[in-house]
DNA sequence: ATATTAGATGAAACAGCGGT
DNA sequence: ACCGCTGTTTCATCTAATAT
């Protein structure tokens, strides 16, 4: 899997992209481009990787990712199909100048935190699903203005979460690339113990200044970086199936049950029982 | 029996330094 | 500007004990 900048069709006769994309028809790898990217996923889980920012997604979320903002959304193994909607379009989609004007500092500061990447919140998100797909049945006129009142909605909206942390904006493509093997290996191999050492060899540098060009890229450790990816599997399985927690536990990548209870609550805030008492039904 | 907490210990993150 | 080495600090993991 190449990493790349995507360039996107413009038609002719319209401003901005929105599109339905259905896996495994629509695959995309760890890219970056200069538009703005709304995604709202219809169906189908697996996990966003956004900047530094790595979590897990599902049916109904919403996503604004800024340009240059380096995105993958990477379905489930298990998942057959994956079904989102899309909209692309540039800061200049309305004209140069048209926000600057006082009308749209609102969408101005939408703008600005999205260049992190935004994720809302299930109310915004549903109001703006329906606005969504009335989209896809406008042309013209109508189809623009469907777009403003979507940006209306989320530069209105209070209940989101910023993704990456600020600054891992705009890498070179070999930048990528590195970045990329070392996600790579590390979602094919968190079930057992990854030393320090070994990703240091995958990235061709030394255990010490793989640790510094991690952090550097990352802004966070790589151990960090490895427990979200477990935390995040073991999630999935409590709610999933049957199994003792001990069990996940030693799936999940972790080898003992003190340091996975206290990995699980760093991150969820709950105890593994108790994650799963909440998120059954 | 299984899950959770407390405390000890060893690995790795980090900053500083000097070399290329 | 980047790398590897070194000493110090921080933090994940392990043992053992406690709680459900």
């Amino acid at each position: 899997m190449k990493s790349h900048i995507q360039k996107l069709p413009l038609p002719e006769q319209s401003s901005f992209v929105a599109d339905r994309y259905i896996t495994p028809y629509f695959e995309t790898p760890w890219h970056y481009h200069p538009e703005y990217e709304l995604v709202l996923i219809i169906h189908g889980k697996g996990r966003r990787f956004v900047g530094d920012h790595v979590s897990d997604y599902c049916e109904g979320e919403l996503d604004l990712l800024g340009p240059s903002l380096p995105h993958w959304y990477r379905k489930d193994e298990g998942e057959k199909q994956g079904g989102s909607l899309v909209i692309h379009f540039r800061e200049e989609f309305l004209g140069k100048d048209f926000l600057q004007i006082p009308e749209m500092q609102k969408i101005l500061l939408l703008f600005e935190k999205s260049k992190m990447g935004l994720h809302f919140g299930a109310k915004t998100a549903a109001n703006v699903a329906a606005k969504m797909e009335t989209l896809l049945s406008c042309t013209g006129i109508d189809r623009l203005m469907c777009l403003l009142a979507i940006l209306k909605e989320l530069s209105e909206s209070t209940e989101y979460s910023m993704l990456s942390s600020p600054e891992v904006i705009g890498r070179s493509n070999r930048e990528n690339d590195r970045l990329q093997k070392i996600f790579d290996y590390v979602l094919a191999n968190f079930k057992q113990e990854i030393q320090l050492q070994e990703i240091a060899r995958i990235a061709m540098m030394s255990p010490s200044s793989f640790s510094r060009y991690f952090k550097n890229r990352t802004k966070k450790n790589f151990s960090h970086f490895v427990n979200q990816i477990r935390v995040s599997h073991a999630c999935r399985q409590l709610i999933k199936g049957n199994f003792s927690i001990s069990y996940v536990c030693q799936e999940s990548g972790f080898n003992n049950m003190t340091n996975f209870n206290k990995q699980f609550r760093k991150v969820v805030k709950l105890s593994p029982s108790q994650f799963r008492q909440k998120h059954r039904v």
